[in-house]
This record gives C-alpha cells, sequence and structure tokens, in this order.
DNA sequence: GCATCCTGTGAAAATGTGGTGACCGGGGGC
DNA sequence: GCCCCCGGTCACCACATTTTCACAGGATGC
C-alpha cells in the first residue's frame, strides 16, 4: 500500500515496452479509455526511471530488448518486487516462459493477443496490490497525534507537526500497522516503493527525525519502538508509564480465529 | 509426515480440481517432487472445506465443475481474497479468459499444457500473494505462554518475555513443533539457516537463555525439555506436575492437576 | 565404578545493529 | 542564479546480541 503519491483515484499507472506499432495503438486506446496512465518505451527502462513513474504495472515485449532481456527482467523484478509485471511477447517455448515467470514477471501472454485479455491480465496482476492498498481517508488516531492523510501531515492538538513527505508516508505506515512489528526491508518496500539495498540505513535516518519531531510536539509520549534486529513498532506509551491499553489487543479472541496452528491433530 | 528440512518455509499447499487422470498423474508427481502438499478433486469444493485444508494456491479445470464453473469461481474468490487461483481448462476463447479474471482468477492456462509451465504459473501467483498478504497470523499459546509472530515476541499475559531475534525465532520453532523432539542439526538449519558445524553449542546456548527467560517469566511451568543425545521437545508442564494434554487457555493462574498422560519417551 | 560422551553454565570475545551528527547534492522557490 | 529544504549517505560510537570456550555435572555403556 501507500503509493507515495498522493493521487486522490488511483488510477492505474503503467509502463509499456514495445515497439508494435499496431499493438500498441490498439493498446493505447484501451488504456486511454480505461483511464489508466501510461507511457510507452521503446527500450529499456532503467529502474530508477521507474521507480520514479510510481508505475504500478510493466508490459514488456521481450523481443525488444534482444539478449539482455533476461537480464533486465531480472534486475526489474528483484528492485521492483511489488511491481506487477506482465510479459506480452512472440512466439516463446514453455521454458522460456518458464523461465520469465521464475525471474519474477508474474504473467507472460503470447502474442497475437487480443487486448481485452491483456488488460485483463493486468488487473489481475495488480488486483491484490491494490486490495491491501485501500488507504483509510479517515484520520488515524493515537496517542496525542492525529494523522490526517488529507492533509499529509501529522497534528498534535491543532498544531501541525511539519512533517516532510518522506516523514509523513513513514509515520502513516507505522501507524497504519499499529502494534505490529514492521521489519526494515518491509518498510522500505512500501514508503520508498522498491527493493531496500543492503546497508541502507534510510529508515533509522528517518525514524530518527519521526522520533525528534514527535518528541518535540508531544513530549509525554513515545510512539516509536525500536526490536533489535527486526524493526520498529508504532504503539503509543506514555512516557516513563504502561503501555495504554487504549487499543486492547487481548490476544486470540479478536485476533482471526483461525485453528490453532501446530496443535490439532491428536 | 511433515518435511525434514525445508529450512525455508512453508511448502505450498495446494487443491486441484480436475479429472483428466493423465494430466492428474504428470502434475502429481512434479508436485510430490517439489514437496509442496497438494489434494486432487473431481468437482466443487466446499468453500469451508478449502478454508480448513488452509491452501495457498487452487488449480481448477472449469470444465469439471460444468455450469455451476462460473459461479464457483465467484464465490471462492470472493470469499478467499487471498487465494492463488489459478484455472487451466481446455479450449477457451478470449471472452471466457477475461471473464474467468475478471471473476478473480489469477491466471489462466490452456490445456493441453506443459506442467513445468503451471507449475512456474502457481510460483508465480503464489508469490504475489506472499508479498501481499498480511499475515493475520494467529498467535500460539502454550502453558502460560503466548507467542505472537506479529510483535517478534512472547508472552505471559501482557508482559513481554523480552526475547531476542534469535531467542524468538528458536522458540517459535519449538512450540510450532509441539510434543516433537526436534534434534539439534535440524533446529540449527531451521533457525539459522544453513548447516550446523560439528561442535557448535549454539543450539544449546539459546535454549538455556530461553529457559532462563521462561523460568523467570513462568516460574511454574517447564516448557522446553532435554532428550538425551536427541535434541530438545517443547512442552507446556507445571512443575512437580504431570503432562498437560489440555492446553490450558488464558487464565492459566490456576493449575488443573490434569491427569497425568505421561507421554512415552522416544 | 570407570571411561566417555553429552549437556548445562558462566563469562569473555567477537560480531552485529541502531543512534547520531555531519555532510553532500539536487530541486524548487524566489 | 542563489539559497534553503529535503532526502540520502557516511563514519563513528555505544551497546545488544551472538558465538566461542573452558569447565563442571550428569548420563550412558561396559
Amino acid at each position: 500500500m501507500h503509493d507515495p503519491i498522493p493521487s486522490g483515484a488511483d488510477p492505474l499507472r503503467i509502463a509499456v515496452i514495445d515497439t508494435d506499432s499496431g499493438f500498441l495503438q490498439v493498446l493505447g486506446n484501451r488504456l486511454e479509455r480505461l483511464g489508466w496512465e501510461h507511457r510507452v518505451h521503446a527500450g529499456a527502462i532503467p529502474v530508477d526511471t521507474l521507480v520514479a513513474m510510481r508505475v504500478g504495472a510493466l508490459v514488456v515485449d521481450l523481443a525488444t530488448l534482444g539478449p539482455a532481456a533476461w537480464e533486465y527482467l531480472d534486475k526489474v523484478c528483484s528492485a521492483m518486487p511489488g511491481l506487477g509485471v506482465v510479459v506480452c511477447t512472440g512466439q516463446s517455448t514453455v521454458a522460456q516462459r518458464v523461465r520469465g515467470l521464475r525471474a519474477g514477471a508474474d504473467d507472460w501472454l503470447s502474442k497475437p493477443c487480443h487486448p481485452e485479455e491483456l488488460i485483463a491480465r493486468i488487473e489481475a496482476v495488480s488486483r491484490r496490490r491494490k486490495r491491501t492498498e485501500a488507504r483509510p481517508e479517515a484520520p488515524i488516531a493515537v496517542g496525542e497525534i492525529e494523522i490526517r492523510a488529507d492533509r499529509f501531515q501529522a497534528f498534535v492538538g491543532d498544531r501541525s507537526v511539519d512533517l516532510t513527505r518522506r516523514e509523513f508516508e513513514l509515520i502513516e505506515l507505522l501507524a497504519g500497522a499499529e502494534g505490529r512489528v514492521l521489519e526494515r526491508e518491509e518498510i522500505y518496500q512500501r514508503v520508498w516503493g522498491y527493493a531496500m539495498a543492503r546497508g541502507d540505513r534510510s529508515v533509522d535516518v528517518f525514524v530518527r527525525k519521526l522520533r525528534q519531531k514527535l518528541e518535540k510536539a508531544s513530549p509525554d509520549w513515545r510512539y516509536i519502538h525500536t526490536h533489535f534486529g527486526v524493526g520498529y513498532r508504532f504503539a503509543p506509551e506514555p512516557v516513563g508509564g504502561a503501555p495504554v491499553t487504549a487499543v486492547p489487543e487481548m490476544p486470540a479472541a479478536e485476533v482471526a480465529p483461525a485453528p490453532a496452528r501446530s496443535r490439532a491433530l491428536a
């Protein structure tokens, strides 16, 4: 979730790598009609650019990339695990399709294909992503802090905490997962939108900035807790006091009453 | 039963609805070799059953379901949004494929198809699912201890046992295999992720740390039992009492002098 | 009982991890 | 163009955690 773009509605944003003008023509029309933003490229798009474009899905004809196609597919998929990738290419062998899918592609469609089917597959690929993306427009209130997604800002009472964009995205994510420990990788993945490079300390740094601002704005509470070797957890807690039970998370009862793992047999 | 040392994550659990014996034969072999649990059905499986089976993916030939296929597909997909659904069926029109995908199927593959490709597509679908899945992991409770994966922590009542990451992973593994004796090699393999060097005492050391913390947090119970020359077994047991058969839930204060049903040791 | 292997234990050594301040470059506003 | 804000990187430090070691206490087999 948390497409870093505030876009009220979320028209799917798509990048297409292909050169078949006829195909592009038809596909373009469909996408246009659906209101999905899309850009067409004739060759490999650098990963950085894809990130910057904030695309949600990529349609690619491996043929246009030549021999570097596999490497490119690999790179893109590992750098942007959340990206929906649909390979739409001509002739292919089972082995090629398997290789593509294993490399991280989400779907593989052979040309010629009906644009309607391609669209449906793009939708299918993007569907789950979107499902969890449901961003509650309702402000979240935790401790003294109130997080207003519509303002892109957090408040204490009516005073703004003055968060920057990234800081806000971070606190929104953390607060949205209240109580749960989020690992750095996941945080990075969801806030920054792509895979975290090993050794990247960005998350730590922003957590520090966030803590500073939160402490200045709400000195009597601690919000972000470190779980050594794991990640961070957001939970309002009065300084030097016991955790607040405002949001009681008493076990088992309200949590998914799923059958207890591991017992069961007998 | 149970995977011996899959070090990684859980084996994918798959349900197949099909009647084509040849296809099933080949597919079954592949799945077997991959170590994925699977069950084959000749007709529609009630949603409840699917839920109970805790499957992660469903492979279905719509043809075997007859006219009710669409309705069934709809029902399954809306009831289990997290389920990976791959339709693998014979002849089909673009309209049908689009309809299936729109209904919630994640992929659609036409028979005849190479089992390898089907496998790859199941993997692709599950991969995305895993990423998206907001693990609603139910906490597991044993004795007085409650293990919450979402917090990377174990609790007694609402007090944290204050486990480090490794300690947590260890107790999670042990508790997850409740009752079974796990050999050191296996424990190491699954917690540390690689083979244990001969003479490595890490497991012992961590078991000690765990015991210490558990005893401090829950003095009236013993949880980790040593099996000389073999390994360790996790089972809540009141001090100086007999092993409990029914796991006492929440309160746990009063130690029910449960009937001694001593488990025969190896 | 004795030799030997296995496990429990305490503590030191080694390693990993997170907090922090400083610094840098790009971009946008002016 | 100039300046400031912001995001991002680095190096350093403190310390939490993990690993290793040496030794002691039991268990096992003979």
